[in-house]
DNA sequence: CGCTAACCTCGTACGAGGTTAGCGGTGCGGTACT
């Protein structure tokens, strides 16, 4: 039986794909989605992510919904396909195509033409496209850079946190899930919003040891970017700038260019035309250095990007380490620096948000006692909120037990006044503040290590390095080797990934263990650090 | 939260120093216009 559907696996990758020989992970990941299970896969870049739902879509009846979270990256991915198979075997429905193109689009896979639809979650969540979906049976939902669930959900991309519930009305086939970078908190608000069932879970090509980290501590904004660029100036070519804002990326790519590097700007303001430009360049090597936003980077599979120099810190390891990991996918030796004020971290903690506006929460909770329709678009008009803000408050009210949402709609959970609904959404605003203060706190503690920076940094990401790794700027120093202080006899014992109990934060999860301290996720509180000592003394933490 | 530009105040009566308002990321979809 298992060889049978071994066969079979590389039957399809031989025939359609023209794959004549698949990696370690991926073909027990094909394995665990082709039998059924749901699966998370957390894989770098180039790892092959891709053949995983390619292979198992074709093993699975029905066609499969790969959500994407760009329009390009899904129409890069469909090209992909198509050449591959020489077939019209992918297709997407998106807003950037005409009405005719998705109208074939949908055919495709009605005659059972197309094997794999490309969806933004934006798309999902209309009830036409969910209408149209059930009736063609669903065989498998590929949820792709799925980091953006926890990443993007919570305010910018509302419809990212309702995908769990868009999968149950498609009638719950199997659903694997594939990122580059998750650490346990991210992996495990995948799973819960996407509600997916005893996932399987594959982790593989997480380390890239050949990229050298450091971290360059400045003092005054002036001096910062004088290092910054004197760095990129020096550094072997190609490689990525990454600034904070727009404008920083033109001044910077501009002073690239007066000491003669070929340099491009990026950022999400450019309009589709100018951002295909610099990618194409910059995939062709018509420039040595692009200054981007975060927006640049999803779907850029590069092998021979030499340096990620970061002008800005992020606003967490996450961020950081998926940005890092542009470079070096060639195995060969690139270059991952920091460059860090502490004054930086203060841009971060504006791009947090605060507290929603009182009266805009009181509009929804007003708009959901009138009586029906209570989808989204019916809430967001009757409240006068654009659809993303009325999305992001329902989600608040949903999580706070206020509302509840199912296939008929968003609805009170019990009559509230809207004074208490206000107090609910806010306890849950200021608890997600919170946690993103910790996850701050986390990179804060990356930049300012004199321990070993890879072990700091796969210890966040739950690997463990048991020696430093020898390239790092604190390796490279020695402060790395430093020894660490001796675990004093009588202290308690926790262990990687244990379930904790905090007596003020409640449920958490051990991330890291040091000899004298642990680092621990609570749900409500985010990244802590607690010393052992301070345990023992006052029973704080307890396995639960 | 922190930076910057623009304005204000004080006085060495034109330049230094203080105060404050405005600004800052990530993309989908749909609509209105050329």
């Amino acid at each position: 039986m298992q060889s049978e559907l071994a066969a079979r696996i590389a039957d399809v990758a031989r025939r359609v794909f023209g794959f004549t020989e698949l990696r370690p992970g991926q073909t027990e990941a094909i394995t665990s989605v082709a039998g059924g299970s749901d699966v998370l896969a957390v894989m770098s870049t180039g790892y092959g992510k891709s053949a995983i739902y390619q292979i198992a879509g074709h093993l699975l009846e029905g066609p499969t919904v790969v959500v994407s979270p760009l329009i390009s990256l899904q129409l890069d991915q469909v090209r992909h396909i198509d050449e591959r198979t020489g077939t019209n075997d992918a297709v997407a429905v998106n807003s950037s195509q005409s009405k005719r193109s998705n109208h074939a689009a949908w055919s495709a896979v009605s005659s059972g033409e197309a094997e794999f639809l490309f969806l933004a979650p934006e798309q999902l969540a209309r009830d036409a496209v969910i209408d149209e979906l059930g009736t063609l049976g669903v065989g498998l939902v590929v949820v792709d850079e799925a980091h953006c669930v926890s990443a993007w959900g919570h305010d910018f991309r509302p419809d990212y946190l309702r995908l769990g519930g868009m999968i149950d009305r498609l009638g719950r086939p199997p659903v694997l899930a594939l990122t580059a970078t998750g650490s346990a908190p991210v992996r495990e608000e995948i799973v819960q919003r996407l509600r997916m069932r005893d996932p399987v879970l594959f982790v593989r090509g997480f380390d890239r040891p050949n990229v050298h980290l450091a971290v360059e501590r400045h003092e005054s904004e002036h001096e910062k970017a004088r290092a910054v660029l004197a760095e990129v100036v020096a550094a072997p070519k190609p490689g990525l700038v990454y600034v904070a804002t727009r404008a920083d990326t033109t001044t910077t790519a501009a002073e690239l260019a007066q000491a003669g590097i070929r340099s491009a700007a990026y950022h999400g303001g450019l309009g589709a035309t100018g951002r295909r430009a610099v990618h194409e360049l910059f995939q062709g090597d018509g420039v040595d250095a692009v200054v981007a936003t975060s927006a640049f980077g999803m779907g850029i599979d590069k092998p021979n990007v030499r340096f990620v120099v970061h002008a800005d810190i992020t606003d967490s390891l996450d961020s950081y380490y998926q940005e890092v990991g542009r470079s070096g996918r060639d195995g060969a030796p690139a270059r991952a620096t920091l460059h860090y004020r502490e004054e930086d971290l203060g841009l971060r903690r504006f791009f947090a948000g605060g507290r929603p506006a009182p009266s805009d929460v009181e509009a929804v909770i007003r708009s959901l006692a009138v009586d029906d329709p209570r989808m989204l678009a019916a809430v967001a008009a009757r409240s006068n909120l654009s659809p993303r803000a009325a999305g992001t408050l329902v989600n608040l009210l949903v999580e706070s037990g206020v509302a509840t949402e199912d296939t008929a709609g968003i609805a009170l959970a019990r009559p509230i006044e809207p004074a208490d609904a206000v107090a609910a959404v806010e306890r849950l605003a200021d608890q997600r503040l919170d946690i993103e203060e910790s996850r701050l706190a986390m990179i804060r503690s990356y930049a300012e290590t004199t321990r070993c920076r890879r072990q700091l940094l796969l210890a966040y990401f739950g690997d463990t390095l048991a020696e430093p790794c020898g390239n790092c700027d604190t390796c490279d120093s020695g402060s790395a080797y430093r020894p660490p202080v001796p675990a004093s006899p009588g202290l308690p014992v926790f262990a990687k990934s244990q379930r904790v109990r905090h007596s003020l934060w409640g449920p958490g999860e051990i991330v890291s263990v040091e000899p004298d301290r642990v680092t621990a996720f609570f749900v409500t509180k985010g990244y802590r650090v607690l010393s052992l000592s301070a345990i023992a003394e006052h029973g704080l933490l307890v396995p639960a």
